[in-house]
DNA sequence: ATGTCC
């Protein structure tokens, strides 16, 4: 299989933009996004996943992002669309794993003295800890946490009751991609069932730890950032930053977390079940990979895992919020009266049901994030109709990250764009090849403060793919354009990670 | 991603 899947294999058809012939040139080829650079950074493992995805009962489309690398099943960096068919891997473990923006009222000066920055980072990680489990959150900042109804997390999402209870702010429910999801058969009930069923089998075992988790980061790429926002110049940025709520030289706050153990639990546990229904039916799966499990819809497995993700994307919607509204108060703790809005939630790990090709399917995006432009029939009621909605990209701390909004090129990516920079090295491969003391000094030189004593190797910029490239692939391909730049001011990681890879 | 296989 060596030679078999390199990135000649991609046929290029200009403005970043190329295919790769479907496997037996059956059906659409896949889309492929990406300057040549980016293309070279495609490898065999990850264009076989491609390919086998590509294949698989069902599928119709799909896209390889420029961040693309290899992932659970299907590339990480990828869109696969099917009408007939749900697939859990390339939704993936950390079920609607998200990215969150959060305006400050807050001039850009504000943050310029370290002391202030240092009360900040001890502030929002008082409330929103990071690293596995639960975390260092001290108790009386964890009162909230208590307070809620865990299975109503799940089945309801961030509804009046759960915002209320959490101290959310009911209005920022408008400012998500999905405020909440319901199972299967379009209701809460499935979920409430479900949910029963899950409990009383011990499925989910210690269920009030889990819970207890909202508002949390976790580790692996996951983190809080502070920022400062520049606009970009130009009149069509100018509005879609107004619409957005987005302030020119303010202060801002960008997190990337997902659904912690809950939709670990949920994911794995999908994963378990059907890997052993299709080993005992002896069933075959798509280039052997049983990551490339599967349920055509309508069928008991199909209604089980939909209901298990929309309970996990529920608790991820939740927890992104609750995080929203503990860095608010942190804020105003170290700066009395700072105002704050969220400008949108919106998810990169998620299937979603959408119009493709004229005709309703699943569009799992696994690590890459909806982008909808302009007019597009699914934003009519929302405050983006006019504008398209926010697309948050992570980048790294040292080059910034970036929110862009989708322009109508968009339509022959199924309506995707990537989910940040995507790794180019592999952490065992990170944390042996590069030096510590570039890392921290690298973040040292950009004056980027972090709680971590030593910053993760096997997180740090050098270990992910050019985010100018990257982003220069999506402008070329027409997809989406800059609205603003978001530059690190703190960065707020497991630290444990670190200390792990210093060794 | 995940107390990294309840």
């Amino acid at each position: 299989m060596s030679a078999e899947f390199n990135p000649q294999m991609i046929q290029v058809t200009g403005g970043a933009t190329g295919f790769i012939p479907a496997p037996e040139n059956k059906g659409k080829p896949i889309t492929v996004i990406g300057t040549k650079a980016i293309r070279q950074t495609f490898d065999e493992k990850c264009l076989e996943q491609a390919m086998n995805s590509r294949g698989a009962p069902g599928v119709t489309d799909l896209v390889l992002n420029p961040d693309a690398h290899c992932g659970y099943g299907a590339p990480v960096g990828c869109v696969l669309v099917s009408p007939t068919h749900i697939y859990p891997g390339p939704v993936g473990v950390d079920i609607k794993c998200s990215m969150s923006l959060l305006q400050m009222d807050l001039p850009a000066d504000a943050v310029v003295d370290r002391g202030v920055r240092r009360a900040l980072i001890n502030a929002i990680l008082e409330r929103t800890p990071t690293g596995a489990g639960r975390g260092q959150r001290s108790a009386r900042k964890a009162r909230k946490v208590s307070t809620v109804n865990g299975e109503k997390v799940l089945i309801e999402g961030a509804s009046p009751v759960v915002c209320a209870a959490l101290g959310i702010p009911q209005e920022w429910a408008s400012r998500c991609e999905d405020a909440f999801h319901v199972g299967h058969d379009d209701t809460k009930d499935a979920l409430g069932n479900r949910l029963a069923y899950l409990i009383a089998e011990g499925k989910i075992p210690n269920f009030e730890e889990k819970v207890i988790q909202l508002g949390s980061y976790g580790g692996g790429n996951h983190f809080g950032e502070c920022e400062v926002v520049e606009l970009v110049d130009n009149q069509r940025a100018r509005r879609a930053a107004e619409v957005f709520g987005m302030k020119d030289n303010c202060v801002a706050f960008l997190s990337h977390c997902g659904s912690r153990g809950m939709g670990h639990r949920l994911a794995s546990g999908q994963f378990r079940t059907l890997q052993e229904k299709f080993e005992r039916w002896g069933i075959a799966l798509p280039g052997q990979d049983k990551e490339l499990v599967y349920a055509p819809l309508g069928t008991a497995e199909a209604n089980d895992y939909l209901d298990d993700m929309a309970m996990g994307a529920n608790f991820a919607t939740v927890n992104h919020l609750l995080i929203n509204a503990l860095v608010l108060e942190a804020f105003q703790e170290v700066i009395p009266g700072v105002k704050g809005q969220l400008v949108y939630f919106i998810s990169h790990n998620i299937a979603r049901r959408e119009r493709v090709n004229g005709e309703e399917a699943w569009v799992h995006r696994k690590g890459a994030t909806r982008a909808f432009p302009a007019g597009h029939y699914s934003l009519i009621d929302t405050p983006y109709y006019e504008t398209g909605h926010p697309i948050l990209l992570p980048g790294n701390p040292q080059d910034g990250s970036v929110v862009m909004v989708a322009d109508s090129g968009a339509e022959k990516s199924c309506y995707s764009v990537n989910h940040g920079a995507g790794r180019c090295k592999g952490r065992k491969a990170a944390i042996r090849e590069l030096d510590q003391e570039k890392v921290d000094a690298g973040l040292a030189k950009h004056d980027i403060l972090t709680n971590c004593r030593v910053y993760p190797k096997d997180e740090a910029p050098a270990a992910y793919k050019d985010f100018g490239e990257v982003l220069r692939s999506v402008e070329e391909a027409g997809l989406a354009s800059p609205v603003a730049k978001l530059k690190a001011r703190f960065v707020i990681k497991d630290a444990e990670l670190g200390l792990r890879g210093a060794a």
